[in-house]
DNA sequence: CTTGAAAGTTTGAGCTAACAAACTATAGTT
DNA sequence: AACTATAGTTTGTTAGCTCAAACTTTCAAG
């Protein structure tokens, strides 16, 4: 799934949770980052342990978690992926924002490099077409169209 | 993920396996279903016999393995994921046949059924949408908008 | 009717990942 | 300095999925 640095689902879980609680907290302690992943703190611990072995996060005994470079990026890839993902289940799809979290967080781990590149594209693209675009209308529970005023052109 | 029924990504795909063999061969034998999951025959025919005490199947020694009611119950709807999913990243996003068929593989386990529903609207809707649409353009490396000849209203 | 190849099964092992329970260290309060 | 709540770790168990290797059944060809 990601470039370079293999790494399992559950991984990838503990190193974004690390990555945003550092933002957060400005800090990564285990007991949160086993809230944020929601498990136990025994797994939290364990899954630590072995991203230290791997040399994904450094972390003195009792102390806070840091990423390392190479897990930063794993991280940092991860977590675009769940923004970007994001975006569009809300701003295209018109999901409501508990279900795009939801649906984020499992297809950040499973879609490929083309995949995320071309949502990118696509995304892009729906937000500066000059001609219009699609929004879901939940009043009518129907997707909407529309032409932009100044629109002269057919193709772009 | 699914419905009712609950089962586990893996037996997911076994019992997709089984409802495609089913109609292409018009039998599902446990060595058939290894490859098509790219498992060893021994793992098929241990998840087989769990699938079998869990009721999603019936499989007499040595014989065809045969869906239950609520074994295609979940493989028809998997499948019909797939297809769906294969469909948007074809049509919508453009990507070439195998990654489509990667992607969807692994999104038709994880995504949620309030997405699947809204995505097939998406699909209904970008099909039948009477001012235009959007494809990917492979020559130019991006996306292209097109407005059809009679549409003479701003909304639909 | 035997025999060999192909199909299917069983066994034993390994990996990832989760949990609860028991234990240990840390830090803050008094 | 002692004590306690909180944080962190270790241990033992379980579950799911896979594999290779050894074994058994089936079936078709001779």
């Amino acid at each position: 799934m990601l470039s370079k640095h293999q790494t399992t689902h559950s991984q990838q879980d503990y190193l974004e949770a690390v990555l945003v609680l550092e933002k957060e907290n400005g800090d990564a302690r285990v007991n949160d980052i086993a809230k944020s992943v929601g498990v136990g703190k025994s797994s939290a611990s364990i899954a630590i342990r072995n991203l230290r072995e791997l040399g994904f996060v450094e972390h003195g005994h009792y102390g806070a978690v840091v990423l390392t470079k190479t897990g930063r990026e794993v991280a940092t890839e991860i977590h675009h992926r769940h923004m970007v993902l994001h975006r569009f289940l809300v701003d295209q799809l018109g999901l409501p924002e508990d279900i795009a979290e939801q649906d984020a967080c499992q297809m950040e781990h499973v879609v490929s490099a083309r995949f995320m590149k071309r949502l990118i594209k696509f995304l892009e693209f729906a937000s500066e077409c000059p001609l219009g675009g699609v929004f879901w209308d939940e009043e009518r529970d129907t997707y909407v169209c529309y032409i932009r005023e100044n629109s002269t052109e057919d193709e772009t």
